[in-house]
This record gives C-alpha cells, structure tokens and sequence, in this order.
DNA sequence: ATGGCTCTAGGTCAATCGTCCTAAAAAAGT
DNA sequence: ACTTTTTTAGGACGATTGACCTAGAGCCAT
C-alpha cells in the first residue's frame, strides 16, 4: 500500500536526519525535502513532531531486535555474539566519529530536553542490555550477568563519546581489543 | 566594573543552560530572563550565539584548569589525585543523571550540529586527558601514560552516558569501585 | 557643566518553527 | 459509473528564533 510506503519512508529518513543531525534541529522541512514531499502533508501521517519520534523509537527498536536476533544465529558462542556487538564499534567508525552512538546521544538530547520520550528512547539500551546479559548468562554467570552486560555496554558507549570528540581510529582500535580480552576473561573466571 | 560583572552573568547563565538544557535549545530570551537583562541588551555583549558559545567554553576551560590545579594541590599522590578525577561521577551524581556530563554532552550535540566549535569544546576533554596523563607517567608508566589516561576518561564518559539513561544509582557506585580497583592495580603493573 | 564613553531598554526585522486547514487528486469499493 | 475513503499539495496561522538598530540613561574625565 502506498501509505504504508511513503509512511515509511518518513520514518527512515526522520531515523537517519534524527542520528545525523539530532531531533530539535531537524525540522519537518528537512525530512519533507528528503523523501520529496510537500511540507503540509506531514501533518496526515504525523499529527505532532513527538508522534513521528515515537514511530522512529519504535522503528530502531525493532531493528535492533532484528540485529540481535541476527547475532544470535550468526555467532556459535556466546562470546562469538558479545563480539558482534563490541565489533559495531568498528563496524560503524567512521558514522560514531561524525554522529556518536545513535543510542547515547538520542537519549542523552531527550534527557536534556526532558522529553516525555526519553525513558522510551532508553529501552534501546534495554534492549541490548538484556541481551548481552543473556549471553553472559550462557556463558555460565548466574550470577552478576546484568552487571557485566552494564560493564560492556557502559565501554561502548564511552569508547564512542571519545571516538566522536577526538575522532582518533587508533584510540577506537584499543579499545575495541581491550574489551574482547576482557570478554575472553570473562569466559572462564567465576562470577564475582 | 558594570561591564565586566554583567558579562559575566550572562556567561555563567549561559553556561548552566547550555548544560542543562542543550546549546541549541536555549534561548537569548532565556539567558535574560535568568539574569533580568532585556533581549535585545545582547548584542552589546555578544554579538552572535556563536561568540556567546565560545565564550563559555572559555569560562569552562578555565574553571577546569583551575579544578586540577586544586587536586593537584590535594592530591598527596598521583593515584589520590586521579581517584578525585574519578570520584566527581559520584560528586555530580544528580546533576549527571538528570543532564549527563557536561563535556561529553556539549561535544555531541555540537558534532551533530557540524559546529565550528566542535574542536573547541573538545580542548575540554584534552585538559582532562593530558592531566591524567601526566599522573599516570608521575605514577611510572613512561610510556602508555596516555593511553590509560584515554581508558579511564573513556569509562567515566561511559558511565555518565547510562547513568542518564537508566538512573541506577547502585550502577555508578559499582563502576566508580572497580574504576578504583583498575586504577589500584595500575600502580605496581609494568606499562602495557 | 559639557562632551564622550559605556551600557541598557525596547522594538523591528526576516526567517523558520510546529501546527493546522482546505480543496483536490488518487485510489478503492460498490 | 458513482460514491467513499485515502492521500496529497499548498498555503496560512501564531509563536519564536537570532540578529540588528536606535534612542537614551548612567558614568567619568575634562
């Protein structure tokens, strides 16, 4: 269906113009020229600018949930899958020094603005959260394994914030190495 | 002098709203509300948003340099020292979870924004590295100094990013304790 | 007191914001 | 073929934005 369609693509290019340039600063103009609409029509799609951020919430949470679902097949091992996700760093280098964490910093400018959207913007974070500590789960923390899922995910989110301040590959590279060495730790110590 | 003392309020003003609120967010009108100055008095003191924005980055340099030289002061060790630089996740607790840090915020919203200042802002983060830096190489880590100094701004850059997002007091108090632990074994290891 | 400087108040400017309306085109259902 | 619903375009709204101007108040030195 064409509503579907053109419903979507508003979606995705407020997704993509929200990461790149941030929520306030985007306006209905800007997306309205991307996907090549008329300003006024946004109005039947999305009667309010906070119901177009629901949408996007709700539409980079079920592509998250599919990247996770992903990982799950794709890694053997639990600790194959905590790879993949310390590997987004890398993966997305070059958009994390020009943009930051999509995540973080969504829920960081919500929080400022005190937006009635931010807790929900934090289920993001939930989502990987509970997964990374299902895996460590797996792995055999009984215990603990929410914590270290916070440990990783805490790394993550700064190795990003430095990547985009100093925008240093090198810096990002170390990192990255540390954590695996650290989730390679992980696999055989016991839970603390 | 008048001039001196208003300018200053506008700057400390300024600076507590871009904090709390965002840079783009806040307003001229808010400033002079805050401090009881017409709107249009602005110009006289700054002639552009991006003059004001400079200046407070300015106003935030100085009040750093001035904080280390106060730990520098306290500190009787190197690792007392750091572990101020670390403690101010704890100090800053509230303010961090309602607003996140304040360094970290400002150069995210102004790398999505593309600003011309975004390299400024960021000197901010270089104040902190390179002081970290000198107590790691005061601790004996000749080389890798800034590397662990990058590490340890990394994991409080991550903290304050979910401390905001989740609010979980008892996660920033475990991170800031194993931050210490890290730091604790830092002192008698051989550098990497 | 006179003239010059610093500082302030208030208003105006065009541009842009999110929101909203209406008329008509396109699509779907009968 | 006709009616109904969905979707669109384009304009207008009141509010707010950063920027800018000018008249005058306050102060200080001569």
């Amino acid at each position: 269906m064409v509503t579907t369609t053109t419903r979507q693509q508003i979606v995705e290019a407020a997704d993509k113009l929200f990461y790149e340039r941030g929520f306030e600063a985007t306006s209905f103009a800007d997306i309205a020229a991307v996907v090549g609409l008329s300003r006024g029509n946004f109005y039947y799609h999305f009667k309010t600018k906070d119901e177009l951020l629901e949408a996007v919430i709700a539409h980079r949470l079920s592509k998250t949930r599919a990247m996770l679902d992903a990982w799950e097949v794709e890694g053997k091992t639990p600790t194959d899958r905590i790879s993949s996700f310390i590997n987004i760093l890398i993966m997305n280098q070059a958009k994390i020094m020009a943009h930051g964490c999509p995540v973080g910093t969504l829920c960081n400018e919500l929080a400022k603005l005190d937006h009635v959207a931010k807790n929900r913007a934090a289920e993001l974070f939930t989502l990987f959260r509970d997964w990374l500590s299902r895996q460590f789960r797996a792995i055999g923390h009984d215990t603990g394994a929410d914590e270290l899922a916070m440990h990783i995910l805490m790394r993550s989110q700064g190795v990003a914030a430095l990547a985009t301040a100093f925008r240093d590959e090198a810096f990002v590279r170390r990192e990255v190495e540390d954590m695996c060495q650290w989730l390679a730790a992980q696999r055989t110590s016991s839970p603390k």
